[in-house]
DNA sequence: CCGAGTACGTTGGAAAAACCAACCCACAGG
DNA sequence: CCTGTGGGTTGGTTTTTCCAACGTACTCGG
């Protein structure tokens, strides 16, 4: 059998995003949290595996770590622009949860819009701006 | 130290997608294929592993085995209606991978819309219609 | 000066997950 | 028969993850 694998945006960028807390990292990050701490109380994630995301998200110029003190030396951890890239994965993931799997009382965290509504993200098209509706995007071409 | 983990949608989504090779079997779907040597092939993940995935994407309602063929038995996986509402997620990966993980020769896969541009999604407010930039969108309210 | 507390990790060992090659079954075609 | 296809399953190895404990370098309160 081929070994045909489809080397994709999508699996590129599970690469560097994939592995298990990442995602989480990178929300709390948006959310406002800076420090280690933190991130390890708002995860639940275990240390080493969240020092290990926070230096591979480094490593790959999504987040940049600062010295935000001497003597202790004290770090803290910042999205890059790249990394603020990431904003609508997560929104995505964030949609998908809220709509489908939430709980009891509602979507935990609530977005607030420029207009003044409360925040859904949707799609639109970058080219004509409309919002897209299923069945309007078709694949053009697959290279393999 | 207290644990505060987050319990967001975020989070809850990721429980579902969040482990390896699931989110490319979700990808190998949106492209089309539908059975289960394709999606060996074409994502390179250990079969023993992509049946654990789909058997789980099936469990959780994402997706359906369909018998396609008596005898032998034969079975073809296709998304359901939620699994189709994943799709924003896989876009906003192909986007982000797209834009800053190219390989040598752009993007691999193009999707077209309705309006007849080459598709780039960009997140729009739900309420307004209007494209979101950066900066006009902040948290509401945080419940822990 | 002593002990407790905070911040940010690192370490060692156990448990879980992923990986891989090989196997199995049912059938089809030559 | 003998080979090939489709859709898995199995057993054993390798990788990851997990967890609790420890270490370091300071600060604060008494």
């Amino acid at each position: 059998m081929k070994t045909d694998v489809r080397e994709c945006s999508v699996a590129r960028t599970l690469e560097l995003v994939g592995s298990k807390w990442t995602l989480l990292v990178v929300r709390e990050l948006f959310l406002g949290s800076r420090r280690f701490e933190e991130i390890v109380r708002f995860t639940g994630g275990p240390r080493d595996i969240l020092t290990d995301r926070l230096r591979s998200l480094e490593a790959h110029g999504l987040v940049t770590r600062v010295q935000y003190e001497q003597r202790p030396p004290r770090f803290e951890y910042h999205l890059t622009e790249l990394g603020r890239s990431l904003g609508p994965i997560i929104a995505a993931m964030r949609e998908f949860g809220d709509r489908h799997l939430a709980g009891e009382d509602g979507p935990p965290l609530r977005f607030e819009h420029s207009c003044g509504a409360e925040f859904h993200p949707v799609l639109a098209c970058k080219a004509c701006g409309e919002v897209v509706r299923s069945g309007e995007v078709e694949i053009a071409a697959a290279v393999s």
